[in-house]
DNA sequence: ATCATATGTCTAAGAACGTCGATATGTAAA
DNA sequence: TTTACATATCGACGTTCTTAGACATATGAT
């Protein structure tokens, strides 16, 4: 048994937690699911298809985007959101290697 | 953009949804992180090593239990844990798979 | 049978999170 | 400049989660 318990997380443990407490949300994850591969949407177009307000959907892409998992630009008067594909697969890319080293 | 907002989210996202959520929990984390390769751990152990007490440390066994990541078995008066290795490669083995196939 | 130990469950309080309407900010059009 | 629009932020409320102590259950020892 390690002995690590009170030990500060690693900073890239902190990132890998920001993903998966922003993944733990059914209309984040719903939100992901709406992406075309390589397709940016903004928040109206989200919070048209989706049950939740305007102000709901930009709080959940602000969790998504803090975590790493979305990107943005302001075009406009619009924000456009987009995955960010290599960043994820380095995460879980991680997580994968750190469960077949350690477990 | 697709147009699947309000479908039922499918059984084995909901079992990737389980996790996430599991692990987006900062004592839960700690606790995965305790485990060396193979290795079978107790509550009293856990609770031992822990800032938590034992009612709130087999809370979070459960939750864990319930995601799959962990498994138990009760022998004697103890409840052994341990890492479901296996359930966890598939689970972001198919995270993998839907980041390269689908974003 | 009684007692001690290990764990799980229940309950209640407090913290954190999700939600929406109102407001603020920034941008483009008239 | 005024107006309209897109988004973000703030404030308030209700819900869910986390937590610990009290209690219940199960097992083994005496």
């Amino acid at each position: 048994m390690k002995n690590n318990y009170r030990l500060t997380i690693p900073e890239h443990w902190r990132a890998m937690s920001r993903v998966f407490t922003a993944l733990g949300d059914e209309h984040r994850q719903r939100i992901l699911l709406l992406f075309d591969p390589g397709e940016r949407l903004n928040v109206g177009m989200i919070a048209e298809v989706s049950t939740l307000s305007r102000s709901t959907v930009s709080h959940h892409l602000k969790v998504l985007r803090e975590a790493g998992i979305l990107r943005s630009e302001k075009i406009g008067k619009e924000v456009w959101y987009w995955i960010d594909r290599n960043w994820l697969l380095i995460v879980f890319g991680n997580v994968m290697d750190h469960i077949r080293e350690s477990t």
